[in-house]
DNA sequence: TTCATAAGTGTTATATTATAACATTACAGT
DNA sequence: ACTGTAATGTTATAATATAACACTTATGAA
């Protein structure tokens, strides 16, 4: 559920890695080096990644990666619902659990950056419920919730906030 | 509640130019005749405007307006409370009621481009008591949801979304 | 196998969104 | 009027994202 529960990242990300061949497999779509690279990297990062950073993080000190590259990939990482775009950050992260269900929001850290994946239905039928007051049909939901997590406010509960990045 | 439901929408501007003069009034600001230009500018807007947009809408043929200061009069005018940007379209709405609160939330209508301010207590502490669960500190929460409104649906049922802009 | 097609990539250019830095002007308090 | 701060003007550039078109590779039908 999360990528920045987990003890092992390594192993989220090869986890991730064979969910996403998997995905892919089932629906008949390519996941290309250039798009294995891409989900690679954002699954190494331990935090929404943005997509400048992934072309310095692909390009070497010759071979400058352009952006229409990575831009590319992320296009696709995100119709099949392999990543996240986290809109207040303009920047990246992967989905644990692609297809499962499309009723997710993001608790980001302003201390350490991270973005922990949550699920709720019970806040999603909040929402749904709001909205269908309201006659609206709701087709996406953007919910980022900004703060300090558990982690942070626990190790420095003085000084919390300060060393954002 | 709402920059869209009002039937005289330029009732409306005048309200809200009216209430941000009072509220700068109150704490002291000054509400110059950029930052009024821009307030108004975002108000005549039926629906969330980019800040490019204005810079076009305040230039005149030979005297362009620079970046710099459409997004000090929004920097000023999000710090106050007056406006709202919605992260999801990188475009700003007027807010009707500064400081009364701060669990609003929007709905974007991706047909006719509106965006509805709403406010829920509920809902707000639906997400409040998730992120307590999680043991979360919220500073900020941005909940933007996209679908179609009442009247578009209501008005074309079968071409919904295609006009989209 | 071969060809035709579609999908993916390379490459160049440019659009869009936003900020930095520093000079100048206007304003409020004395 | 003097002075310090706030606001603006101006130039430049950073950061984010897409368009357009040429080329290559994979796939599948003949």
């Amino acid at each position: 559920m999360s990528s920045s529960q987990c003890a092992n990242h390594h192993q989220c990300q090869e986890t991730a890695l064979a969910t996403a061949e998997a995905h892919c497999d089932k629906f008949g779509e390519r996941l290309t080096p250039n798009r294995r690279d891409v989900l690679r990297l954002i699954w190494q990062s331990h935090r929404p990644i943005k997509a400048y950073d992934l072309i310095d993080l692909m390009s070497a000190q010759d071979a400058k990666v352009k952006p229409a590259t990575v831009y590319r990939a992320l296009d696709f990482l995100l119709a099949q619902g392999l990543i996240h775009k986290i809109d207040s950050l303009s920047a990246f992260t992967g989905c644990s659990h692609p297809n499962q269900h499309d009723d997710c929001y993001f608790l980001i850290c302003q201390s350490c950056g991270t973005a922990q994946e949550c699920c709720s239905s019970l806040l999603a039928e909040a929402i749904t419920s709001e909205a269908r007051q309201q006659d609206f049909k709701l087709t996406r939901t953007v919910l980022e919730i900004a703060g300090e997590c558990a982690t942070c406010h626990q190790t420095a509960p003085h000084i919390a906030g300060q060393e954002a990045r």
